[in-house]
DNA sequence: TTGCTGTTTACTCATTTGATTAAAAAAATT
DNA sequence: AATTTTTTTAATCAAATGAGTAAACAGCAA
């Protein structure tokens, strides 16, 4: 028993290194380049040991792709259901918490965006985030400045689009951060630092109205 | 010879019917994903024929690829190295070239991002993209700008990441517009068309200091 | 006519790939 | 020690898939 537990600390249970290596060889790969062997192969076991745990390929993608939305949204919903926190704070908490997810897995945005497009099947009806992102607190105190006057955009959709494409796009860019601007991985993430604070500072430029009081960019 | 041009204006040539095709099925599925019957069945013709004219799926591939990002950036070259036109107004026709390129052929930006993490070949290198953008006029005028102080950000990567963020993203988050959002496509297309105007407007608020004498949004 | 090119049909072939199985070995549990 | 569970080995299977071929044919041109 404490020799299980010892081994679990240093090496995961075997369905746990088979979830690791799947996350890792689905999210970089996506599900139709992945190959089961290759899976079975980056977890240090057999192709047989794959089947016996997760039964098919279909099934273990299935589950890596729900968790790793679950993941994802979690970031979200945590931050912007919170009654104590202002919407400034809310945004600036956003794009720190998902600019460090995607610094530590840069491949999960990609990977989610490029596998929903194969398969738009009920991988959202399964989530909760539609209803619990429109009931939020956020959306509320959204709703709560465009009717005070304070914010020139009424339409959440285009707020969110432009939130999320300053956070999320240069990690699917980066390619072309690579090659067109010529930056190294430590580069990079320098820059994306810079920008969780910057993009706080960027949102209020596009969408607050001056006499809020607020000095924003300098 | 006159029947033959008649059934080229109508029917195209064989060879651009696979092409298209292989364009469609390609740009929606991704390489892995797509099967050369499915390609012939999409242009009218049988596999052999596909294999006659262009050897193999991954020539008929780079084909695809090389052609698409050609047209791709197509669209900036053309509008950033005009020495008539003014920085600003290169960013209105910036966004407005790759919003109707992007409402016109959703699935080009996704296929692009996501084919270039499976195949960082030499793909750029065949393209003068890289040395074209950076020794452009835009360039040159976003430089003038930050000397002359009225550029906050001085970093063009961060303008370029914004502004590419603002009019792409919401073309590769769609099924999020449809799903969370509750957008049809009618709707969606709308929403791109407004931003037309809308991202330059921001652009400004972000980046452009305020004694610049415009006044930006409203 | 003859000959060339594009095209279809109907196979075949080799490889890859997801999946399964049986038997044995190793490890853990009782 | 006895038993159960996990894991490996090695092999096989069936389906999918990219690719190739040979024979026939239609259309057009010389």
């Amino acid at each position: 028993m404490a020799k299980k537990a010892e081994n679990e600390a240093i090496d995961a249970s075997t369905e746990e290194k088979i979830k690791v290596a799947a996350r890792a060889v689905f999210q970089k790969k996506g599900y139709a380049a992945s190959r089961t062997r290759d899976i079975a192969q980056e977890a240090g076991i057999n192709l047989a040991l794959l089947n016996y745990y997760f039964r098919s390929k279909e099934k273990l993608f299935e589950l890596i792709m729900f968790d790793t939305m679950v993941n994802f949204f979690q970031c979200m919903t945590g931050a912007l259901d919170d009654k104590n926190t202002s919407f400034e704070i809310k945004i600036e908490l956003l794009a720190a918490n998902y600019i460090n997810l995607c610094v530590e897995f840069p491949d999960i945005p990609l990977f989610i965006l490029s596998e929903i497009r194969n398969r738009p099947e009920n991988l959202f009806d399964k989530l909760p985030a539609r209803h619990l992102f429109r009931s939020s607190v956020f959306v509320r105190q959204f709703q709560e400045k465009v009717a005070a006057g304070e914010i020139n955009e009424p339409d959440l959709l285009h707020f969110v689009m432009n939130m999320l494409g300053l956070i999320i796009f240069p990690f699917i860019s980066r390619p072309f951060s690579r090659i067109i601007g010529g930056l190294n991985d430590a580069q990079f993430e320098q820059l994306m630092q810079e920008r969780k604070t910057l993009i706080p500072a960027w949102i209020k430029a596009m969408f607050f109205k001056e006499n809020t009081g607020n000095e924003l960019i300098k």
